[in-house]
Formats: structure tokens, C-alpha cells, sequence
DNA sequence: GATTAAGTCAACCCGTTGGTTGAAAACAAC
DNA sequence: GTTGTTTTCAACCAACGGGTTGACTTAATC
């Protein structure tokens, strides 16, 4: 760092620039708490990985709690545009398995167990509920299946890698947080849940 | 070590039992490991919860983390007792979804999520593939499926109920910490298997 | 050039936490 | 009663972690 460049002071080459540390911060702040969860992460870590003077995350976001309670409603737009038109369910179930790789998703599994924040959209939820039983009702999808607790098995099984992280390398012996993983998981979903529809 | 080999009173009544406390020490433990996480757990909720003094859990663990290890080890056990058999495919998911109630459940999966201990036994895992293996050689399951990978789904969505708890909880509208639960949606898992297999 | 905002630095405060110590009590066995 | 083990009690310690303070730099704005 202390890279010294006088420059017009264009917008994205700015020395002070409040926008870019504040997403700074928020973006270590989530890769820190992804991996190790909330107690367990210290406020120095995540200034250090920021690059940046540890009080500046109270500065900007009022302390530790503060900072992940921010993160935690930020996911919400997340789900919202994931949610936010009917898709075919190979490629929902993708972008499920998809968010396993990032540290928002990390994030979700974490509070998903401490049963901290509300973890889910829940408009996404009704949505998805929604969308599952559309699909029995086109035969797509066995009709005697509970929709929700449907949409609760398949959530589970795509976000395996993540909740199940260490097991998953267990059983395969790869690391399971890597683009290929995650595709050659997809399919296979995709492939079970077209089993399960009945078309071979 | 220190086997006591004194046979006379009834070792339910005594007053003084150190097997006893050692046991209490243990289940404490893993209720409230299991409930907020190695990081978030207080020693002293721990003994307050055995109903103990504090300084016990140096004297036969050797402290908080020597607890958590032997805690670690001892799941191994559970696994090898339930990999005992081989059961019918509705079993074992069963069985999947019951360890969701147990503390030992819980722990495991705040292990497998900080990736802290191996959390599942090797050999129980493959164990589960080969008998995976085999329900595809007998047609009960789709051949073209990664036996690995559809255990990884399974056990995956069986313990959503502890993985996805809070987003569990939100679907259904109810606690998916309760034996009801456990059953509806052992039961769903099991459908959803049949449905699997072809047979309607 | 002066002012203001953005950011750094080092030291410090203070509550918490895991762990320890050195008693003494309660109990069991002899 | 004596002895040895189990367990409690109260106080204490050192380390840590989150947060704060105040002085000091550096950049952008006027």
C-alpha cells in the first residue's frame, strides 16, 4: 500500500473515498465472519483484511454488531433479485448451490445456525413455496410432496457444500468451495430432480 | 484411569461420583456447544448447567477445549452403531433426521461449518456410498446419480432441520426442533426417495 | 492558504473469559 | 478417627477483545 499518485481526482481513483472503504470493511468484514462466524471473528482481523485502521468500523458502522447486522439485511436484495422471475428449477437450484461459493452465503449458513438474524427473505420463501407447487400442479413435480418442506430439502441439499462443508471433502476428497465442485454438484441435483419428476 | 473397582453402594445414590460429574460435565457441554458454538460458549454456563463448580472442568478435561475434543471424538461411536446394520433406505434417513434433536447433532454441525474436528467418521461415510452403491445395482435408486454426491444431498436435506433451522422454521411456521417435525419430515424425505426409485 | 473531511497511529480503558490457587468442606473407605 | 478423594468456595490473575481518545497526517474543497 501507500501508493502515492497525484491525479485529477476522478471519482474512482480517489485517495479519500468514504463509499470505497465503507464497502471496504463490509467486504472483509463478510469474508471474516463467513469463515469463522461471529463470536469467533475479532474486529482486527477484519480491519487487517480491509487494509484499513481498526477504529474506522466504528467510525462507519458503530462497532462490531453493528457491522454485521448491516451485512445481515444486505442479502435480502440478494434473494430479491434471485427470486425475482419464475425460472426453470435446474437454474434456480444452480444459483442455490452458486451462493454457496461466496461469503454472503457463508454468512447465511452461520446465522441460519446461531439463529441470530432472520436469515431468509421471507416474501423469497413464499415465492419459491409458491413457484414449487406450480410445478406439482404441472406434474413436473410429484403431487403429494409437502411444497415447503420440499423447498426446505432442496435448500438444504444445494447449500451441502456449505453446511456440510467438511463432510463433503470427506466423501469426495475435493475441496467442495471451488467453482468446478459446485457445477458438477448442480447437475447432479438437477439430474435427481428430474428423476423425481419421473422423466429418465 | 482411576478405575474403581469399590463395589458396595449402589453408584446411583452416591453423593460423591466422579464418573457421574464426568458424565454431567459431558452432556452440559455439548448442550451448550451445541446450541451457541465452540466461540460463543461460556465455561461457566457450562458448569453452572452441570450444576458443578466451575474449576471441575479443568480438573477432568483439562480445560474448555480438551471438553470440546473429547466431545469431538465421541460421536464417532454413534456413527459406528448406526452404520451397524444395513437398513432399508427409509431407515437410516430416519435415523438422519433423529440425530437433528440430539446435541451431538447440533455439534456436528457447528463443526462441520468452522471445520474444527473431522466431523464424521470415515468409515461410516463409506460405508453409507457402498450401500448407496448397491440400492443402484438393485434399481432402487437412479444409476446414473454420483453415489457420493446423492449421499451428500441426502444427509445434507436430512438435517436441514438443524442446518436450516431458522429458514425451517420460516417456511413451515413451526419449530423444527421437535420430534412432529421430525417425523413429518422424515417421512416427506422418505416419499421423496420412493419417488426416486420410480415406484409411485 | 485555509478549512474540512478522511484516515492513521499509539496508547489506553474496561469488561470478559479461561484458568489458577489455596484453602476448606463433604464424603467414602479403612 | 484417619486417610484420601471429591467437590466447593472465594478470590485472584493474565490475556484478550472491543471500543475509545487525542494528537497527528493527508487529501479534497473553497
Amino acid at each position: 500500500m501507500a501508493v502515492d499518485q497525484r491525479r485529477s481526482p476522478t471519482a474512482s481513483e480517489r485517495k479519500r473515498d468514504p463509499e470505497r472503504t465503507r464497502a471496504r470493511i463490509l467486504e472483509a468484514a463478510a469474508a471474516e465472519f463467513g469463515a469463522k462466524g461471529y463470536a469467533a471473528t475479532r474486529t482486527t482481523d477484519i480491519a487487517a483484511r480491509a487494509g484499513v485502521n481498526k477504529q474506522l468500523i466504528s467510525y462507519y458502522f458503530g462497532g462490531k454488531e453493528g457491522l454485521y447486522k448491516e451485512l445481515a439485511t444486505s442479502w435480502h436484495t440478494t434473494a430479491a433479485e434471485m427470486a425475482h422471475e419464475a425460472q426453470p428449477l435446474d437454474v434456480v437450484l444452480a444459483s442455490f448451490v452458486a451462493t454457496t461459493l461466496t461469503d454472503q452465503g457463508r454468512l447465511w449458513a452461520w446465522s441460519n445456525l446461531a439463529g441470530d438474524t432472520p436469515p431468509t427473505d421471507e416474501a423469497f420463501l413464499r415465492t419459491q413455496v409458491d413457484q414449487l407447487r406450480a410445478r406439482q400442479a404441472a406434474g413436473e413435480l410429484p403431487a403429494d410432496l409437502d411444497p415447503g418442506l420440499l423447498l426446505l430439502a432442496l435448500m438444504a441439499a444445494a447449500s451441502a457444500p456449505l453446511t456440510l462443508r467438511h463432510t463433503a471433502s470427506q466423501i469426495t476428497g475435493e475441496d467442495p468451495a471451488t467453482p468446478e465442485f459446485a457445477q458438477k454438484y448442480a447437475e447432479q441435483l438437477s439430474l435427481l430432480v428430474r428423476h423425481l419428476s419421473g422423466r429418465t
